[in-house]
DNA sequence: CTGAAAGCGCTAACAT
DNA sequence: ATGTTAGCGCTTTCAG
């Protein structure tokens, strides 16, 4: 069993002492012949510091911890997955969290988190106690909210721009014709669901129309599902603008096959995100495109700049989406 | 701003030495009045123990590194979801890595996880190099590899039942009256695959039909749909089995809406996974299931067995899965 | 530029 | 059961 190499025994080797091992590594200054040394003897011993140690001295982990909340929503393991590449390229890793909870439970979660010396906090879809929210500004950890507001606009936050896309949404659905218009919502209790579906009913109004009926669909599938049904039979609607593209798939799929309708021509369907699925040929979905590149850039940006101790920093990141009109809705009549 | 508040901040408002807070806090025996006393003045203090400090004279961080290659496979993301609920109840967190790369890139991830003194690591579809398993082996670090397979039978490893789930496609198949039946592997450079296609070509044979052709689909949509075209066209097959749903969706689709194809009643398509969508309407894709939350289990004891020093453990872990039939084949005839 | 020495915050013998 | 002591492996003054 290889014991554990440590500083002192490549140390030894390079015939420098132990802080010159330690130069050579965190990139202090050091003479060439002394690099050279240590280097050789590290090579050959297969020695590689101890971040731990290094995190233990230094107070900085180089670990960001991300809480995420839902991983069906494809969105998210998209999200993730540029997270990690955009982190990782600035020497960063990410201790991940699934928090599919209630509050208390993503309390826990963020309190290990801060036991693990992170440097920062990314919450992504989920809301933090205002008590933990304290902890990390009393302990300096800087969080950031990707996709998700906050009614306290100081709180660092990327989002897209969700009351400029749900009036996108009106609009378009308007100048297509449509008129018995309603809208399954995100969760009521994120701010996120909120916008979109106030920017929505405001976008209604503002081009002559008005919602029929609005609903939560709470970001579930099922809870989507039966919506629609109900708002296609209680209320005749012609067209649904869904809160995000997971429950719009949904939906899609509820009217199609179990209730045989046709989308666009019965009804017409409207999601959000612009997942990749939403492109494939079997939904053909028409929705506002997240930017969740430009978003995830912001959002490490941001993080990594509070991490720096940067003050004058915009808390509150707002990225444009465009809408992409595909097949679920009927193309805009031509202009004359 | 809050200071970092230290076992010895508490020892001292409690009037006991710093070492009866270590204990208090690491599970140790202590009085129930020391316990108390600590208590107390930790909840005042706002203390927590800090787990580098602890990671670094235990030896064990409580972190589990997790290589993963394609989040957009929904098989993933499901998976990670899992791992980090297993692995949270057991105490350990986890440090995600995305390696959709070289292998000296998957390296490069793996030498950084090790860096962070990571108790083990789970290789979900990625693989390591020999020099670098043989690394973890040298600093006694577990690794589990995680539906993947590989040559070498003694590397713990985690899959299902490949071989087998391959020949119960090619027998249904064949019981249900296909004639002309293809294959769109998984690459060809994974066990995984390698063992899918081999069991189906298997199980052709013994069932009294055979292969007409074989496509390496690479895992990937657009490769699987060009294949699927190509199968169709010059080969005139009937049924095609896909090495996994991420592929089969994309073929579905491509059948569908590019070539105007009927599914089932022109080709029969059948997966690999059964993700979620795959019971989607819009698919309702027949498909084997790969049981994710018992072999997450299974890996999950099999990789923390291995950090507490257990010797004897089967390495190799095979978990049956059955095939599920849905509308993307046409059903079994009727026995007589 | 380099080495010696002092810790980072904690756990783990070792005594008491 | 509790306090004392000695580090874990590293970074960072501080002299030289």
């Amino acid at each position: 069993m290889n014991r554990k190499v440590t500083s002192l025994d490549v140390a030894a080797r390079a015939g420098v002492s132990q802080s010159a091992v330690s130069r050579v590594f965190s990139g202090a200054s050091a003479s060439q012949r002394t690099v050279d040394a240590v280097r050789e003897a590290a090579d050959h011993l297969g020695y590689r510091p101890n971040v731990v140690a290094r995190s233990l001295i230094t107070g900085r982990s180089k670990i960001i911890g991300l809480v995420v909340a839902y991983l069906d929503n494809a969105f998210y393991p998209d999200a993730l997955e540029r997270f990690s590449n955009e982190l990782q390229a600035q020497g960063y890793h990410i201790l991940i969290f699934m928090a599919h909870g209630t509050t208390s439970d993503i309390d826990r979660v963020v309190a290990d988190l801060l036991d693990h010396q992170v440097d920062g906090i990314i919450a992504a879809s989920v809301g933090l106690s205002d008590a933990l929210t304290d902890r990390c500004r009393g302990l300096n950890i800087p969080v950031v909210l990707f996709n998700r507001g906050d009614a306290d606009p100081s709180l660092p936050q990327v989002t897209s721009a969700n009351f400029a896309g749900g009036q996108k949404v009106a609009k378009y659905l308007v100048q297509a014709g449509y008129q018995r218009i309603a809208h399954i919502s995100g969760w009521s209790g994120s701010k996120t669901g909120q916008d979109r579906a106030e920017g929505f009913a405001d976008g209604l109004v503002k081009a002559g129309s008005q919602l029929i009926a609005q609903v939560d669909g709470m970001y579930k599938r099922e809870v989507a599902a039966a919506a629609a049904q109900d708002l296609v039979q209680t209320y005749a609607v012609d067209a649904i603008f869904v809160g995000n593209d997971h429950m719009a798939f949904a939906v899609l799929d509820h009217l199609r096959f179990e209730m045989g309708l046709s989308v666009p021509d019965d009804v017409a369907i409207v999601g959000y995100d612009d997942v990749p699925m939403a492109a494939w040929s079997a939904f053909d979905l028409t929705t506002v495109r997240q930017p969740s590149g430009r978003m995830v850039q912001a959002t490490v940006y941001m993080l990594l700049a509070l991490i720096e101790g940067e003050e004058n920093l915009a808390p509150k990141h707002e990225i444009d989406g465009e809408l992409i009109i595909r097949g679920s809705t009927r193309a805009l009549e031509q202009e004359a």
